[in-house]
DNA sequence: CACTAGTATATGTCAAGACATATACTAGTG
DNA sequence: CACTAGTATATGTCTTGACATATACTAGTG
């Protein structure tokens, strides 16, 4: 499990509780790449720490709830690594808005534009905050400091690609109802006008 | 469900049974933005068909099982607009092997090196297959044809961002590690530095 | 003749993830 | 004083998806 790897990776940098993982480490650090919810990490925590990967002690607390604070342990950092040299294959595009562009041919041509539009004003959101991050996170340049800057740059390559890709879409989709609108006998053909020589069509 | 939608999708251009909805279209057409599998397709359309959103009918064979053919219903194309027309949420971006290079710094540098070599390489693989149906599925201008290579140009999109940020990343750690072998020494730690946790010195 | 691949549908089971809710105490705000 | 937010852990339950297996017939291959 990639979430498995992600908290082995924190509890290495530092030994914490499920409660810091969720709003230190997973709500924001890795925020851009992989998220959690608080019920999937407690449990998971609880997965490693019966497989001896990770080890807990509790740490009480007069006005506040103990702590269940959580170590890595060696045969923890034993498999971090060999995870780490081990080539992950490579997820699959999976994507909802494709399978709706993919079906919209019947939308008017105002919805299909206008969804488009607000995908792109979404995708320029999210640029505009890790572009805000990458800013704010870039000074260090140490091994780790960099290698979080390099799943940054992932985040805003990702989300320029889509951006680019929807300029140019909107353009393709604009052009394509602006030539419909040119000719009225509006037949959107799918294959070549039958003109070919061989086979006759009886 | 996203899939759900994909399937009726498809059962709007033609219906089909279940076994075509696989091999021809989630195996075919879709594979570079959305998978599925054999039973998960089938339960889906149980689904579909309890909700009256497609319907169906047995096709007795002789010599091969009998087929059973899914229509959409009315119901099932009003579903189907009203969704295409609707804002989808940004998938977040979920990528295990941004795990994997974000915790490994403690990886020897040929194995870092390697293990971005190896995803260029994959990744290199992918664009050149997309790129080749790309080229072979690009006659068509109607909207259909049009709308099918847009999400051909996304997978192609996303593979080349992909690419262009792991030789981005590939210079910036050589740089690093070339620089970190000039300068022997302490190198800048974030956490505690590294001793030997042996103990018992002999 | 045995084996394999193809056509076709269906169920069982498990992991991962998402969402809701329970518990329990404190501190600050209106 | 009531309410809300914060700290902290835990369980219940549902959906999606992945994988395995069952059934059943035919055609081709070695």
């Amino acid at each position: 499990m990639s979430l498995e790897h992600a908290i082995l990776g924190f509890l290495r940098q530092q030994a914490m509780t499920g409660y810091d993982l969720k709003t230190l480490r997973f709500d924001h650090d890795a925020q851009h790449f992989w998220t959690a919810d608080q019920a999937q990490i407690y449990r998971t925590l609880g997965h490693l720490e019966n497989r001896g990967l990770v080890s807990s002690r509790v740490r009480r607390q007069r006005s506040r709830p103990d702590r269940k604070v959580y170590s890595i342990t060696p045969p923890g950092v034993e498999e971090l690594d060999r995870w780490a040299a081990s080539p992950a294959p490579l997820p699959p595009l999976r994507d909802p808005f494709l399978i709706q562009l993919r079906f919209a041919d019947h939308l008017p041509d105002d919805d299909l534009l206008h969804v488009l539009r607000e995908r792109r004003q979404a995708m320029q959101q999210r640029l505009d905050s890790l572009r805000a991050r990458a800013f704010e996170e870039s000074r260090g340049s140490g091994r780790d400091s960099i290698l979080h800057q390099l799943t940054l740059d992932a985040a805003i390559a990702d989300a320029r690609a889509g951006i680019d890709w929807l300029d140019n879409s909107l353009e393709t989709l604009s052009a394509l109802i602006e030539q419909e609108r040119q000719t009225p006998g509006k037949q959107p053909r799918l294959f070549a006008p039958r003109t070919d020589e061989r086979g006759s069509t009886s």
